[in-house]
DNA sequence: CCATCAACTTATCGTATGATAATTTATTCA
DNA sequence: TGAATAAATTATCATACGATAAGTTGATGG
């Protein structure tokens, strides 16, 4: 029964044309044109094609388009994860845990600059990253999903970003750093955070990428972090 | 055929129980448990579930499971709605389009308060209705389905806040209001706002109203935006 | 009282989905 | 070369979904 004919009512072909043979990628002339690479490798591609779907659609995506994007059946997906649910939590891992790049943390510290200007740089960076429209949309898909990622996320963003720039804005105004952030600091810079994401996802929804003018708005936010900091925190009290 | 027992394998009963008397309000003894609403009021109601369901599973929530919480049959549910994207709209335009109070023009405007008390009542009372659960999941849930809503809540809230503001502002600062705002003046608007809404969405994603602080919240970013434009316009330019 | 009409339910269809079992095919290494 | 092993496919299941057709029930007005 090889190349059989689909038959049966059940039978699902899922649209799939007479199984005309179907290069992956046209890299190599020599190599016969698919099929065959290393578990490690056909996870990963499985992943690379469940985040695209994923964003565009939600996590409510069939695991057939997955599948079909990954250029594999709809079982094959089944050997590398257990059911629908791991395959969303690799997704995960893949895109929000390896976000982080190590250099940003040192620029944030790097007191020959202003904070102005490390942060000016640092979110110009960091929303290279974070305004792709598959990070952005699968941010938000995850977050109306299970509130799990979005604890994870808020004590990262607060670690690693906020509370670095409340610290180094206080030694900047001749302030003392040790002191334990407050929760009205981290309010405010949460804002101008939250206030920058939701730019991105406004131009993402707009379907423009406007990488134009970008850090003249990340120049406005930090304007306005440094004004209300100045003003919360006159450099003369020690 | 009458309360016939399930025979078919296809019969769907969807985990009904025997078909115990269900009585979707307990508020008059007298009517007779259910039934036989008018075509208005039968609308409204499986609208609401719809509502209810959608702002928790998001827009793939199931016909069947919107049916369930108005308590009717899930074929009924077609004799109001064509389809269910038609129910989907029904529920945007009753949650969105709804959503503004024709009191709050007059809020913003009200010369014989500062700007900042101006803005700080109303967004009080503008996050108290949209910072519902309900209405940010949704609004979400929508903004990530398709642009279009998106459009059209871009133009409500900045012709009738952001804008607003930036000229109110204007002329508490002794400077013109004829002339039209600037991309600049509005980007620095918008990312108070959407630090606002991303403020609201943590707080329910984090599963707190935090009614307490929220007026802080908003203080703060009110206090950015005075300190940010009184620096961008000295007053003496006329 | 009963005919009419609208509200509501039952039964059912076609299709899509997550998941599994059985089978085939390519690669590897003794 | 040829078993052994792992990669990949075929066939299939049970369930859930959106949608439709046909029948049932209850209120209304003549």
């Amino acid at each position: 029964m090889r190349n059989a004919i689909c038959w049966d009512k059940n039978c699902e072909t899922d649209g799939f044309q007479v199984p005309i043979q179907k290069q992956s990628k046209p890299s190599d002339g020599a190599t016969p044109v698919r099929k065959r690479l290393s578990a490690q490798a056909r996870r990963a591609e499985i992943v690379q094609a469940a985040i695209e779907l994923f964003s565009e659609t939600g996590f409510d995506g069939s695991t057939r388009d997955v599948a079909r994007r990954a250029g594999i059946t709809q079982p094959l997906l089944y050997r590398y994860f257990p059911n629908k649910e791991n395959l969303i939590e690799a997704v995960y891992s893949r895109v929000f845990l390896e976000t982080w790049d190590m250099q940003w943390d040192g620029m944030l510290l790097d007191r020959t600059q202003s904070v102005r200007d490390r942060f000016q740089r640092f979110y110009e960076a960091y929303t290279e990253t974070v305004f792709q429209p598959v990070w952005l949309r699968l941010w938000y898909f995850a977050l109306l999903r299970d509130a799990n990622v979005h604890a994870w996320y808020r004590e990262v963003v607060q670690e690693q970003i906020l509370k670095p720039l409340v610290r180094e804005r206080r030694v900047e105004l001749g302030r003392s750093e040790v002191f334990a952030v407050t929760a009205e600091e981290l309010d405010a810079t949460w804002l101008l955070h939250g206030g920058l994401l939701n730019y991105g996802l406004r131009q993402q929804a707009a379907g423009q990428l406007d990488q134009t003018n970008r850090p003249r708005v990340i120049a406005e936010a930090l304007d306005m972090y440094m004004l209300y900091s100045a003003a919360r925190m006159p450099p003369q009290i020690n």
